[in-house]
DNA sequence: TTGTATGCGTTATCAA
DNA sequence: TTGATAACGCATACAA
């Protein structure tokens, strides 16, 4: 088809010309059409120091007139900031939860006129490194790891003089961190659960008993925990027949680089079918009582003991 | 908890006086420790100009020893380039499809040592427009619009000398644009099952015949006329049951910013059940013919006419 | 109240 | 074969 090729040329053309002819305009340009230095024009830009109303207005003029827009790389260099935050992930696809905490990332930091550089590693600890080797050569303000991989990576950062910060699964307590309250918030589950009346809630993840990475047994020892007291301090039995353990769902990111089969394949593969039907139970009367993050960990274990 | 607090507040001094006391290694730096000029040390980085091989193994060391790395920043502002990219995105969640683009746009701009400023408008113009600003403001290299939302954003970058390009539903075919090929997508999925021996397959999209949205009627034209076209080429019968058309999928992601239980509540309102049974059907034998998009709509509209 | 001059870290030109 | 220097665009100390 030669006329759409045309268009697509004629396209590309376009872009090129205004690229190559297009000038940005700087404080030397608004000043000189203001009829004035950059200092003043930098005044009354930044609102600090004396300007004389009339020449305000004159550059005020000029500003609108020119369209100029700050260069930011140039203030970063000046200010020694680049007014850019690095941000490394583990994964995105497909797991949602790393997609909505880059958003919330990038919104905040828009806010404050601050832009996100993002970085998947796809689980891979060199891609990692590699990141980090970019933010520093980028000159970010600060790294942030959801989730970090290695020590070591987060320590050439440091080493750099750029902060990090550990989003969920911290891998040192040395280093600032972020992590969820597993146990509000399963109790916050809870309570809005038998709050709409329900009295026969069921419970579903891993075992802590038998969970090798530490992480997890923590994460979910204290989501057992949460819904076990909450259940006794509203006065609701607990019944083993309504806990299902198991590994519900596991994947390692790097085996899946935008190979939506292979995902498939592997979900279906390692994904247990239900183990175990939940019975029906006669609801008992409510209650409310004093619950702590602790003791809901220490009930688990009570109840369950080392092993199930 | 006393002592938390007290590791928290030290985490944050420890990166504090990291990044106060720390200054990067500059040129300068290396210069000096290796005896020679700034010129000479960037001749060595470079590749280019003559170096005595002396010279070189000097400089080299003081690189490797002062731990030298380049500042993009500075190098920008003197190439007139910010070696970074700008990505407008309509939304990220819940929508994984502009996930996986945004993915795949990271891994290639990397490969050629670009970074991705990523800017998530949720569906709202007004914040495209803002992302362009910012983007004008750091001197991105580029914008890509994943997908476009509003032409005169477009025609801002572009005035400012920033190159576009509109990744699916393109608002003008003046300026760059990169499409999904529906067609042979689809012929690729009936090939695809028809290989693997399928004969009764079905399918489920929209109407286009009573689809008021051009772009959506296009792809939805495509895609039928290759499930039709392809059928036939095998010799494999069109039967009616076989085909659900229904607005199976829609959001309006501005509603939904990270709120996950309007989300659901949408999702089940909009989301139609099943509108028919697939019968089953005796299987037919195979055959091959030569397929064409064009033939394929043109089918697609003479089996269904304007009304369905 | 305004302007001049310097430096941020690079690259590139030109002279030595 | 190497070094001095200007320029990129901005912020700021200091001079006028």
């Amino acid at each position: 088809m030669p006329h759409r090729n045309f268009r697509i040329l004629q396209g590309y053309l376009v872009q090129l010309v205004h690229a190559l002819m297009s000038r940005a305009v700087t404080l030397k340009d608004v000043a000189r059409t203001a009829g004035v230095s950059v200092s003043t024009v930098a005044r009354v830009i930044h609102k600090n120091g004396y300007v004389a109303p009339e020449t305000r207005k004159q550059v005020e003029a000029a500003l609108e007139q020119t369209g100029y827009r700050i260069n930011v790389l140039a203030r970063g260099l000046r200010k020694q900031r680049s007014y850019v935050i690095g941000h490394i992930l583990k994964a995105t696809f497909p797991n949602l939860f790393y997609v909505q905490v880059s958003l919330g990332v990038e919104q905040c930091a828009r806010e404050k006129d601050y832009g996100i550089l993002a970085y998947n590693i796809q689980g891979d600890p060199e891609r990692e490194r590699l990141g980090v080797e970019m933010f520093i050569r980028r000159r970010v303000d600060a790294i942030i790891f959801t989730t970090p991989t290695e020590l070591s990576n987060l320590q050439l950062a440091l080493d750099a003089g750029i902060p990090v910060v550990q989003v969920e699964r911290p891998v040192t307590a040395d280093m600032n961190r972020l992590v969820v309250d597993n146990y509000t918030g399963a109790v916050a589950a809870m309570e809005h659960l038998i709050g709409l009346g329900h009295q026969r809630i069921a419970f579903i993840g891993q075992d802590p008993a038998s969970e090798a990475n530490p992480h997890v047994r923590y994460v979910e020892e204290q989501r057992l925990g949460a819904y076990l007291e909450t259940l006794t301090a509203h006065g609701l039995p607990v019944d083993r027949d309504l806990i299902a353990f198991g590994r519900h769902y596991f994947l390692d990111v790097r085996r899946y680089s935008g190979d939506g089969r292979r995902l498939a394949d592997h979900l279906l593969e390692v994904t247990p079918p239900p183990n175990r039907h939940f019975r029906h139970r006669r609801p008992v009367g409510g209650g409310r009582a004093a619950i702590h993050p602790r003791a809901g960990a220490a009930r688990a274990r009570r109840h369950f003991g080392r092993r199930l």
